[in-house]
RNA sequence: GCGCCCGUAGCUCAGCUGGAUAGAGCGUCGGCCUCCGGAGCCGAAGGUCAGAGGUUCGAAUCCUCUCGGGCGCACCA
């Protein structure tokens, strides 16, 4: 027709009505062409060979769309497509095996993990996945500050507590923790250490009781989030970075660019060369180290590691660091934007519409561990993960506790958990199940289209939310499907449609849409487990409670 | 004051990187099922996409400004 260089872009209509593919080729190509988006369609309808790319019908539609209608064949090609990949279906290699770094929750041992951490637990696990998904080779690393003036006033802490429980006079010092732990870690440190540091303020008891504490907050964190099932390859520790040297060569490094002076008795690094707001303090008057020097000499083993391309999920409230930290990194001459940031908005967490603060635990903040005691790690994974970063996240408690069809997590697994028991009813192994001997052009109800379209959609999906780190796609995703699942599953309610029932009598029929259950439970199975949920073959009854 | 993020149904939020009549869940209302209740099923109402300009065949989506909310702006981390 005389253009070249077109990229035909197909996407998927909202409205089934409006086929099963559409493109809006002869609209982008009016201008061009300088003829109506309407006449150009026309054009390409008529040109188009219907029975090569296994197409039924094509249409003109609208101010110009071309829908496009699939053939039976086709749409059986795609159940037969997932059926056939199975644990497999929704992965692909375009991260070709490249290494990648994720940091993510790098909480300071000063207290047990928050709402806020949780959010990052989940999302920093969920984006790691959805990359493995897409063909990347995952690190997965924690880093944490093990040494500094938070350490120093977790120690004060403990050593007030300490001294209260021998009935010393003592008190937490300003910009200390106040968390019930601290008593319970005091307690535990005179268990293992006696009374012997009675009145004693000296360094050797400040460091035992600083080395006590990071102990048992590291274990704490730990145990939060391994059960909440998110592990690390790698915790990485501040102080390796001064007991290895790299502080010192990182200082020696950014000298050498001749973008470093002194001023007003400090060090600073002309930052603003790469778009800082203002130039940054590297060494302080007295000669130590800002918190942004180990930062930026981490983030130089990143790269050094090999891993040139790098993510860091942070709180929103740390995004003030972001142009520094790339500005060092670039004065070295790494590359402008590494690392890449995710950046989420905090957690507020609501029973009965009022915010809820208080922890038996850490007093003021809603922990992780709060949650999770009660309503499981499947439902607070789902929640964390259900909205996108950059937005505010309200934990709703009510709604989390629902355990019926209307919390979205058991919506998900409701349906997955309906497919196993339809084949316990038929008495069917579900593995067994081979496409080729079905009949899949007999699928032609409106609700078996649809879903049978939403599932060959899933790659994609992953494909988008891997793209774009936004886990929340997903959930939206299997949300929506499972909503299909559940409309597909009630149409054929036995006692009202009976010929629309999975197990109807006609025998060729069964075994078809046995087939599209099959492809149901693959799909959600894929989707919770690449979420960090579990998928339940049958879920439990919710008559326990009165 | 400057920077980043957010603003979509009463509430909580999606909206596939610019497409067709803006969607879902909860809540509300109506009907059905049912052993009281809870739950479940079907359906309905509900919108100035914060506001104003601009870009173009087309804008919730991109640009500018305004308003409103959050978070940052350390020789803390």
């Amino acid at each position: 027709m005389g253009v070249e260089g077109v990229e035909p872009h197909l996407e998927r209509p909202r409205d089934p009505s409006h086929g099963d593919w559409a493109t809006n080729l002869a609209m982008t190509l009016a201008g061009r062409l300088r003829r109506a988006p309407r006449q150009i369609a026309e054009e390409i309808r008529d040109r188009f060979d219907l029975g090569a790319a296994g197409v039924a019908s094509l249409d003109v539609a609208g101010p110009g769309f071309i829908n496009f209608r699939l053939s039976g064949g086709a749409v059986a090609e795609g159940l037969a497509e997932i059926v056939g990949a199975d644990v497999a279906w929704g992965r692909s290699d375009a991260g070709a095996g490249r290494p990648i770094v994720v940091e993510w929750v790098s909480a300071n041992p000063t207290g047990p993990l928050h709402a806020g951490h949780g959010r990052q637990a989940a999302l920093g696990d969920a984006v790691c996945t959805l990359l493995e998904w897409t063909g990347w080779s995952v690190h997965r690393e924690f880093y944490y500050n093990d040494s500094g003036t938070q350490m120093e006033r977790l120690a004060d802490s403990v050593w007030a507590r300490y001294q209260q429980l021998l009935g010393e006079e003592a008190e937490i010092p300003e910009g200390g923790y106040q968390g019930e732990y601290v008593k319970e870690i005091a307690a535990d440190f005179r268990a293992e250490h006696g009374d012997g540091f009675r009145g004693r303020r000296d360094d050797e008891a400040l460091d035992a009781m600083r080395r006590f504490a990071v102990a048992a907050l590291r274990g704490v964190q730990d145990r939060d989030l391994a059960e909440f099932r998110v592990r690390f390859d790698h915790f990485f520790l501040e102080s390796s970075l001064y007991d290895d040297g790299l502080v010192d060569q990182t200082v020696a490094r950014l000298r050498e660019t001749g973008l470093v002076f002194e001023e007003d008795g400090a060090t600073w690094l002309r930052t603003t060369e790469f778009g800082d707001d203002k130039d940054r303090v590297m060494l302080r008057g007295n000669g130590t180290p800002t918190y942004f020097l180990p930062d930026v000499a981490y983030h130089v083993t990143k790269w050094e590691r090999g891993f040139h391309d790098a993510i860091n999920v942070q709180g929103a409230d740390h995004h003030g660091t972001v142009a520094r930290v790339r500005a060092g990194l670039q004065a070295l001459g790494l590359p402008e934007g590494y690392p890449e940031y995710v950046l989420h908005q905090m957690v507020r967490v609501e029973r009965d519409g009022q915010e809820v603060k208080f922890s038996k635990r850490a007093g003021s903040y809603t922990t992780l561990r709060d949650l999770v005691d009660a309503v499981g790690v499947d439902v607070t994974r789902y929640f964390f993960l259900m909205r996108k970063a950059e937005g505010h996240l309200v934990f709703d408690l009510d709604a989390a506790l629902d355990r019926s069809d209307k919390n979205p997590v058991y919506k998900v697994q409701y349906a997955h958990a309906r497919m196993h028991s339809i084949f316990a009813k038929a008495g069917v192994d579900p593995g067994s199940i081979d496409p080729a001997e079905a009949d899949l052009e007999r699928l032609v109800d409106s609700h078996e289209r649809e879903l049978i379209q939403r599932l060959v959609e899933f790659p994609e999906v992953i494909t988008r939310a891997a793209d774009g780190r936004a886990p929340h796609l997903l959930c939206d995703y299997l949300e929506h499907t499972a909503g299909a699942v559940n409309a597909w599953y009630h149409a054929g309610n036995p006692g009202r449609n009976p010929e629309l029932a999975v197990l109807v009598d006609d025998a060729p029929l069964r075994a078809a849409r046995l087939v599209l259950a099959r492809a149901v439970m693959i799909v959600l199975r894929n989707g919770l487990t690449l979420l960090g949920l579990t998928a339940p073959t049958r879920m439990e009854r919710a008559d326990d409670t009165p």
